[in-house]
DNA sequence: ATACATACC
DNA sequence: TACTGGTATGTAT
């Protein structure tokens, strides 16, 4: 710390600017003959300047930790490593190595896609962009310092051949549909981080796989006539054909000892392989179908949790995979090394703090946690603490709902106020359709700025009332452009970007007042302690689901159970209703419990054995042979697709045969149950979630009531009925679907000025299911604890509680998270803040709702 | 709630 | 000719 200003000189002085060589592709280049022409191209210019600046915000950041650090008492210290070693056993008890995560990422995507279609670009350095940003380089390209974020004319600098070719999102987008297709085989409930990107769990897979016959994993070759008519694309790479595929060829067969497609090998129609049961057969299998099916290759990463098989998929980059074993030892021995920026959360301005402390590698971080956890944040540290520990999330969960929605465009310098208010109004209008595809309204609306010399501003203004319309939007935005007009006195503002966003979103059918008293009836009592430990382990657990209403999106089940309670839990957080748990949860968390104690018991829930068989058992045999579709329950990827088009074909079929006052929608696999007994449904429910639940891990929660709650929230989907058939594209799930369903239809039907108010809401019981007649809440409620009464003694009867499994997949990291801080609770008993080591000054404050959010993508 | 910063693709 | 656009989330007030 006597240097405590090294922050300041020489090498770190840029770092913004410098070259990032983090990235596949990029080793050993002459950074400092690529870093001059980078500053040469640059220097003087606005950008640059603006960097300058920022980067020396950086710095004084991080010359202030320094002076915080040169205050620390090693007595502090000393009582900083207990806590985090403590925190660190607790963490290691919680370790999870049952998980086999899978993180795909296509190899140079766009380029690749590019490159395809166009071959002659193939052996020539070529990025996709413009002049003025680049989206992807080729391996080529990469090697001259040409990388994804830079301008294009510095690329051209630093590689003159360099061939710039336009984005086509389209196209990339058709691409992506095609490698998720394939995906979904092997994890149906999949977590696609971008077009090209994705983690999935292949634990079940695997499972299944063991049983399979070798048809089931034997994919043949590409042939440019017939097979599988899987691939047409073909066409445009007739010479290339001959390049490709012995590549392939060689690659394929290397590493498989099995007959190699004796048939016609090689010749035009019998090629093929047989892949094994092992992980690693079935990630090249996988990858294999990806180059079949798009003529692009994919780089995989297999790892006990998604931090470590993002970084794993990086490591054999171009088309390779890596596995890293599933034993402490192997994480341990991985992470060690590992540079801090390798790891996805920590960017560039963390990497320099940490560096400025002497935190290069992973190793380091553990050494230096007791001092971290006195210089960061709460949130950041304990992020750090479980990186230094290799630990990750080990459920994959589909995406979460979108929490907004924005247009921004970047143009000439534009300083005349017409203009300035038509770019805005055109920006709203842009917005306004895009908010109405996906028939979303939202409270806050967000005017960003940025003037020419790259300086932003935000300017938000919050209604009290979800807009979407260009009208409403454009009102708001063009009060916030006038005020900021208006601010900058006579000069007029010079922009370079303008940019509308919308947040706080709103079910489009507007329905907040409802909403806030029936979810006041649900969490009616929950929030016990005040605050605390329990407080904490929600919001983290909902993660900032708590402030406004549930926006409609396409949601998977899961999404929606977590939505459900995370509204029902953020409200009470906020109203502060009366603290005693609410029967509900009870019930809830009980049946639960006991359900997954079945689930354990039950052998596996392999054998799909069920009566109420709702796929997620049956579908296992017919899997991966048979091209694309799938077998795949009715839980199958398609209804939880993302906002991408494709219309989810088997989510509407299977689940919407329905008679809806015959059957019941199961929450799990969203089948419909002939049956209005109950008994009958909760026993398909009971199979549905033994089927699908995954592993157990060792869960060993000692203790009493805190982590039970929480458990049962975690389930609270089973509650959900989703028994409709705008269940896709934008329906409007979550909450309110599950407890004030409204409007028979209308709802988001794009066009309709959706005044859906009029109707009047109808209420769905969250246990049978059924449409209540009367919409008086105290009736309701009644009604629903009467259903509450007999599903528990129903699950009461015959069973016995036993120590609590993990729920099924759902909420990654926020089960991860409440086990750990539940296992906190149970030692000291202090439930309230206080964890083990508070940075003194900056976490005692209230955290706010999203103060406690994690950085985990 | 608002503004700004960091991060990721 | 001169450094994106979209989304989420963390930090600070």
């Amino acid at each position: 710390m006597e240097k405590g200003v090294a922050s300041s000189k020489g090498e770190g002085f840029l770092s913004r600017m410098a070259l990032n060589d983090n990235k596949a592709g990029m080793e050993g280049l002459d950074r400092d003959r690529i870093n001059k022409i980078i500053m040469e191209s640059s220097k003087g210019s606005r950008f640059y300047e603006n960097e300058l600046k920022r980067e020396q915000q950086v710095n004084q950041r991080i010359e202030k930790m320094m002076l915080q650090k040169a205050q620390i008492t090693e007595q502090q210290l000393n009582k900083a490593q207990a806590q985090v070693e403590q925190m660190v056993a607790e963490l290691e008890r919680s370790r999870d190595l049952s998980h086999l995560i899978v993180h795909v990422d296509m190899d140079a995507f766009y380029a690749a896609v590019e490159t395809r279609d166009c071959p002659e670009l193939k052996d020539k350095p070529m990025a996709v962009g413009s002049m003025s940003m680049l989206s992807t380089s080729n391996y080529h390209a990469r090697k001259f310092g040409v990388r994804a974020a830079m301008p294009g004319f510095i690329a051209k600098k630093l590689c003159p051949n360099l061939i710039i070719v336009p984005t086509n999102f389209a196209k990339y987008r058709a691409v992506s549909e095609e490698i998720r297709e394939i995906f979904a085989d092997y994890d149906p409930q999949f977590q696609p981080m971008s077009l090209d990107e994705a983690y999935l769990d292949f634990t079940e897979h695997l499972e299944r796989r063991q049983s399979w016959p070798e048809s089931s994993r034997t994919h043949c070759f590409r042939t440019s006539s017939t097979t599988k008519g899987e691939d047409q694309m073909d066409v445009s790479l007739e010479p290339e054909q001959s390049d490709l595929s012995p590549v392939l060829f060689e690659d394929s067969l290397s590493s498989s000892p099995c007959s190699p497609g004796s048939e016609a090998d090689g010749a035009s129609g019998g090629a093929f392989e047989v892949f094994g049961t092992s992980v690693e057969e079935a990630v090249r299998e996988m990858r294999f179908r990806i180059e079949q099916k798009t003529t692009l290759t994919a780089s995989a990463g297999i790892a006990p949790n998604t931090m470590i098989a993002k970084v794993c998929s990086d490591k054999n980059k171009p088309n390779g995979q890596y596995r890293l074993p599933s034993t402490r030892e192997a994480v341990m021995d991985f992470i060690q090394s590992l540079p801090v920026r390798k790891v996805s959360g920590i960017g560039k301005v963390s990497e320099k703090m940490l560096n400025a402390l002497g935190v290069g590698s992973c190793s380091h971080l553990g050494q230096q946690m007791a001092l971290l956890s006195m210089l960061f944040s709460e949130t950041a540290w304990h992020h750090l603490l479980e990186v230094s520990l290799g630990l990750g999330s080990t459920h994959i969960q589909r995406q979460e709902e979108r929490k907004s929605m924005s247009t921004e465009r970047t143009f000439k310098e534009l300083s005349r106020v017409e203009e300035q208010f038509s770019l805005c109004k055109e920006l709203c209008e842009d917005l306004a359709g895009d908010m109405k595809k996906e028939g979303l309204k939202g409270k806050t609306v967000t005017l960003k700025l940025k003037n020419v010399n790259f300086e932003v501003k935000s300017r938000a203004l919050t209604l009290s009332y979800g807009v979407s319309t260009v009208d409403e939007i454009f009102a708001a935005a063009k009060d916030l452009l006038k005020t900021e007009i208006d601010n900058e006195g006579p000069q007029p503002l010079r922009l370079r970007l303008m940019g509308v966003r919308i947040s706080a979103f709103v079910s489009s059918d507007d329905k907040k007042p409802l909403q806030r008293s029936i979810i006041g009836f649900l969490q009616q009592g929950k929030a016990d302690s005040s605050q605390g430990m329990h407080q904490k382990l929600e919001k983290e657990h909902l993660i900032s689901h708590s402030s406004q209403t549930v926006p409609p999106d396409s949601l998977s089940s899961a999404q929606k159970c977590q939505r459900q309670e995370g509204v029902t839990w953020g409200r009470g957080l906020e109203t502060g209703e009366e603290p005693k748990q609410s029967f509900f949860q009870r019930a809830q968390a009980k049946r639960l419990r006991l359900q997954e104690e079945n689930a354990s018991t039950q052998e596996e829930g392999h054998g799909g054995n069920a009566s109420v068989t709702t796929s997620i058992g049956t579908d296992a045999e017919e899997g991966v042979g048979s091209s694309t579709k799938a077998h795949n329950s009715p839980c199958t990827a398609s209804d939880l697709q993302e906002k991408d088009p494709v219309p989810p074909v088997e989510a509407s079929t299977s689940g919407c045969g329905l008679t809806v006052s015959e059957s019941l929608t199961c929450p799990v696999c969203f089948g419909q149950v002939e049956t209005t007994d109950l008994n009958v449904f909760n026993k398909h429910i009971d199979q549905c979630l033994s089927d699908a639940s995954r592993k157990p891990n060792h869960y060993t929660i000692s203790d009493t009531e805190s982590e039970l709650d929480l458990e049962g929230d975690h389930k609270e989907c089973e509650v959900m009925p989703s028994n409709r058939d705008d269940l896709q594209e934008h329906s409007l799930d979550s909450l309110q679907t599950v407890l004030l369903i409204s409007d028979d239809n209308e709802t988001l039907t794009s066009g309709q000025p959706q005044s859906c108010d009029d109707n009047g809401p109808v209420l769905i019981c969250p246990v049978c299911q059924l449409t209540q007649d009367s919409d008086d809440l105290t009736v309701f409620n009644r009604h629903v604890d009467l259903c509450l009464n007999q599903e528990v003694l129903h699950e009461l009867r015959g069973h016995t509680s036993s120590p609590i499994n993990p729920p099924s997949a759902i909420n990654s990291k926020a089960i991860d998270r409440a086990r750990l801080l539940s296992t906190q609770a149970s030692k000291g008993k202090t439930k309230r803040r206080d964890s083990p080591s508070s940075p003194p000054s900056k976490k005692a404050k209230g955290l706010g709702p999203h103060t406690i959010d994690k950085f985990f993508r």
